[in-house]
DNA sequence: TATCTTTGCTTAACAGTGTTAGATTATTTA
DNA sequence: TAAATAATCTAACACTGTTAAGCAAAGATA
């Protein structure tokens, strides 16, 4: 009878190579080139048995996506208990968030709705960049001129940009945010970064 | 001799055509629903003529991309030309920005990298809010009691997260941002946030 | 006008995708 | 050993992007 643990064991750890092989796939030839019969060959199985552990594609990208999630969380509890006073815990927390997203950045991509878009960042032509050269132009006109250097006018183009973008992502990806709260987040950051420059 | 003007018009007549019914079949059912054949039928044509006017599927992307910067340019424009005020000025771009993300949902999507994640954001299980959580509740934390309620920790959560997942994809989707411009905006940002919760 | 060439467009195909049904092989049970 | 069950594969369907070959109408040339 310990032979149908046995059997689940091995049921299990084909279940985990099948998750180990598409994570291996993505990392080696990124997210559009996973493919069922890819995992299939890793695993020395043909395609069909994959739906003998994952009712779809979809289910081991769910499957990832909570993994990560896990794994986010540990290093978050991590970050809490090396620290003891509470905005050094906080900070700490965000920095482990950041180092996540790039020591698992498949992961983080799956878990967040990032694509990697091979085409769009080119420097395709002039276009592209002109909302950003406005937005750059503007700030350093903003700065008064003791502060003015190239550096600066950078990172508060940046700390706009990501804010902006980083709200309308989280709204595009989730639905939990009120029309309210994304105004007064837009708002008060905005206003703060502006405030900030002068 | 007009007729081959005639002709070209038909020409740029066409490819806007594979342009416009592209956006419209994105709009209905989502980039993932975008094929060839689906455009061709739109445009009662067959796929192959397609590829007289685009080198393949991604130069369609690009295009649209493309159009889509010029589009927030005009936008941003309109902004400034509102306003005389410069720090109005950048506040107005903004917000441009902002409305036009969510006017023009689909063109910000592929401009940007944003995955519409059909099955990350679900409520899956425990495991995926769980991060979320530990952040809302260390924020929570650290206001101070007279300060505190739900709405208050919810802004500032989302502005924690909005720069930070912001910058992070930011970095994912484009390559030109140093390693020493991203610390300073992240430390920047995430100091100025837990200084104005105090 | 009759032939030749070019253009516009289609059909057919290739190699790949996710997914399912049916057949086949191997293992366990009686 | 025979029957029943489980594990696995083959074959197929309906898609995908993309290319090559072919056809039919239009234009140019003689």
């Amino acid at each position: 009878m310990a032979s149908k643990e046995r059997i689940l064991r091995l049921k299990d750890e084909t279940r985990n190579n099948i998750l180990a092989a598409s994570i291996d796939i993505v990392k080696e030839e990124g997210w559009q080139a996973l493919s069922m019969r890819k995992i299939a060959d890793r695993i020395e199985y043909t395609a069909p048995i994959i739906y003998e552990y994952f009712a779809n594609k979809d289910a081991i990208l769910n499957e990832l996506t909570r993994q990560g999630y896990v794994k986010l969380s540990k290093l978050m509890e991590k970050a809490i208990s090396e620290h003891t006073d509470p905005a050094k815990q906080l900070e700490a927390m965000w920095l482990a968030y950041w180092d996540f997203a790039f020591a698992e950045k498949e992961l983080y991509q799956v878990m967040y709705g990032v694509e990697v878009n091979c085409c769009a960042m080119q420097n395709m032509c002039a276009d592209i960049q002109l909302p950003m050269n406005m937005l750059w132009d503007k700030i350093e006109e903003i700065i008064p001129a003791e502060k003015r250097n190239e550096k600066y006018v950078d990172t508060k183009y940046y700390t706009f940009w990501s804010v902006v973008h980083g709200l309308i992502s989280i709204n595009m990806t989730r639905k939990l945010t009120s029309d309210e709260l994304n105004q007064q987040v837009l708002k008060d950051a905005i206003g703060g970064i502006i405030l900030s420059m002068r």
